[in-house]
DNA sequence: ATGAATGCAAAAACTTTGCATGACG
DNA sequence: CGTCATGCAAAGTTTTTGCATTCAT
């Protein structure tokens, strides 16, 4: 039996290696669109035949957050979606007539939050932007 | 009976002036902090010995939203926060030990991320943007 | 009077939890 | 083997909906 990339990675976590979390970290690595709600998740799940419960499925991402393996974040319709953590941090634009998430990052978007919040008092722990977008081919 | 301001504005609005909108407007008006949930706004009216379901609660408040009086937001935690629109749009800080929110708007961010999206092909229809700081005064 | 708004309760959507069973190290 | 993870079902949260009644114009 060979020992997968997925297998290093929940050890690394902490995590003890079991069917469900190997899985879902698969589920997640390969997934187009890279943000899935654990529903969507869920029926991943059931389409590859995999009995796995929701309530696991709940467990383990948030599991997974905890230990760094995916980030978790609430875009504008009130249910939460995970994606892998990548060590580049980035930002999204969502289109809003398509529903299609771009990822971007810019340096200087970054400094200035960081220069902003500190000139009020603070130090910067993490943040949360989302510009939402159009084509502009649009009329009216 | 004399018209106040809050009639007006529902008025202009387009929605009927009735007492559940004119307590909930009052209660966003004068809310200190300025971000509601329903729940929040549902036990302020228990309090002021108003009898209002928590449904209309929620049901003004989308009314309220399409018609451009309040903004909704929904920050981390998963339930949607209201507060009353303002022409000067502003961006949000929040101290993730307190749970304290700052307001502020800085047009170089503005700026920027219209810029960044024109470079992506799109226009700026709206954006949302939350920086969760804290105090740089905590050990470790 | 007539159509819209409300209250209540029931349902829906999303997420968490308790507990007995089963799997990992 | 002891502990931790899982599945199932049940409970919790937050929000929405159906329907009879009440209210605004």
């Amino acid at each position: 039996m060979e020992k997968t990339v997925e297998e290093g990675e929940l050890k690394r976590a902490g995590l003890k290696v079991t069917v469900p979390r190997l899985k879902i970290l698969e589920i997640l690595e390969a997934s187009e669109p890279r943000h899935m709600s654990a529903e969507d998740v869920y029926r991943k799940l059931m389409e590859a035949e995999e009995s796995i419960g929701l309530a696991t499925v709940y467990r383990v991402l948030t599991q997974f957050e905890s230990a760094g393996l995916v980030e978790r974040h609430n875009f504008d319709d009130g249910h939460a979606v995970y994606e892998m953590a990548s060590d580049d941090h980035h930002d999204h634009m969502v289109d809003v007539d398509t529903g299609k998430v771009v990822e971007f990052y810019d340096e200087r978007i970054e400094a200035l939050q960081r220069s902003i919040v500190e000139k009020h008092g603070f130090e910067l722990v993490d943040h949360n932007m989302v510009l939402f977008v159009r084509q502009p081919s649009r009329k009216k």
